[in-house]
DNA sequence: GTCAGTCCGTGGTCTGACCACTCTAGACAA
DNA sequence: TTGTCTAGAGTGGTCAGACCACGGACTGAC
């Protein structure tokens, strides 16, 4: 019938891959969008040539890529792109790396710094308040390690929000869930007394000065300070609890 | 049988999820390495509890997703953490946003410039070398566009490399496919003469020489520098080139 | 010793059937 | 008239069994 694209140029693709590459085009192309809803499997099978069996092993790769949505008894809709597979696909690509957590770290810096230059830029009036409200989170929740961790993220989130670079913003966002997975295995090792907390808060306080007044270099500077900061602090807690033991477990 | 996991915590995931849940942790444990090779689907099918069906949608899923490699004839085998897979994932999620070549540029300069300040602390004696072989390579190659490209792309690779941090690396190759297109599409609008060639080459010099003095603040601005040039010739020569149609078409 | 043909195990595909879920239109009762 | 319930249709989810196509290994002839 319609037999697809058939691309024998130097390929010998199943006929699954065919009609997964077949829907990923479409996809890219904007001949589907967001919401679409496809035809029914049985109609497909048949439009496309294949088998149904078939048709569902493409379906669901495109379902497990997150283009699609599969819902039982109510059919399969297209879904609007979402930076979620992309990183799952980053975590496993990286899972067999050792300390992908710190180097995490490092990724996470890279996009930051260049955000922020970015949003010195870009950010408009309503970016600022943003990022200005999860300032105001964040002292509000100096007490409450939680909140105030979120808070924290929240804070780094709007500054790449307001650099508005989706590439950037969704490389941020592929990197966070191993960004968490990092933030919760080092506060372990991460002391939270007033004083430092309140000199994070500062931290935080004067990367925003510098973002208002618009000042790359300055900006920049002071996220890397902000950063390193914290290198050292688990740096310094890291030593102190091996001493504090007397001998490492 | 054995009946796999079986989370209805929450969700009621069909087979063929809870079958990819299955393989996927084992492959993220590394309980499955690269190169290891799967039962075959009639025998793997009936361990799991499933219809061969099911079990092939999700085996094809996961080599969609670049974690099996599936051959006719041979069987299925475990392979190892692939970013190409990374790149289109990340070509998917950005295709519907708007701008995403000029975008792509933006987070290519946030991985370089963080990397070559790792770069400055961690490259070993080889990476130097392999960089300042990049660099030959892109003097001998001035005159012919295409290697010159080549040559070009390898300098800042070598670059990211020597980084030594495999979640840049991985993001650097994710991004490379759209950097490319990026490339060809902006190759157009921009004139290679032998005095800005010249100049490019000077450009990455001073980029590897304080790269190789091991400074990180001076790498790092050379390294804009030498992108803001770059940012400048293609909006010079857009200008000129649409003053000399005298109308944009 | 080398090469060709055959056989077997593997993935690739198909058919047709049945089950489970969702929605809705129609029947029924208040 | 209105609300609720139920039966049906349409959809994805699963299954069984069969056959085809490909790749490698074994075996035989040369």
């Amino acid at each position: 019938m319609l037999d697809i694209v058939r691309q024998d140029t130097e390929e010998n693709p199943s006929g699954a891959d065919r009609v997964f590459t077949f829907f990923r085009d479409r996809l890219l192309s904007g001949e589907l969008k967001a919401g679409d809803r496809l035809l029914g499997e049985r109609e497909l099978a048949l439009a496309l040539g294949v088998s149904r069996p078939v048709l569902r092993e493409a379906l669901r790769s495109l379902a497990m890529l997150g283009l699609l949505d599969i819902r039982h008894g109510r059919g399969a809709y297209v879904r609007s792109a979402d930076a979620s597979v992309l990183g799952q696909a980053l975590t496993l690509c990286l899972a067999p790396e050792p300390n992908i957590l710190d180097d995490v770290l490092q990724a996470r810096i890279a996009i930051e710094c260049q955000a922020i230059r970015l949003a010195c830029l870009r950010a408009s009036e309503r970016d600022l308040q943003a990022i200005a409200a999860t300032l105001d989170t964040l002292v509000d929740s100096l007490d409450d390690p939680e909140t105030g961790g979120g808070a924290d993220y929240a804070f780094h989130l709007a500054i790449v929000r307001a650099s508005a670079s989706s590439a950037l913003m969704k490389i941020y966002e592929a990197i966070s869930p191993l960004l968490m997975r990092s933030h919760v295995e080092r506060r372990r090792d991460t002391f939270r007394e007033p004083a430092i907390t309140s000199g994070l808060v500062e931290a935080h306080r004067q990367v925003f000065l510098a973002l208002a007044q618009r000042d790359p270099d300055e900006a920049e500077r002071r996220l890397r300070a902000h950063f390193e900061i914290g290198d050292d602090l688990r740096r310094k807690n890291l030593i102190s609890t091996y001493q504090g033991q007397g001998q490492a477990s």
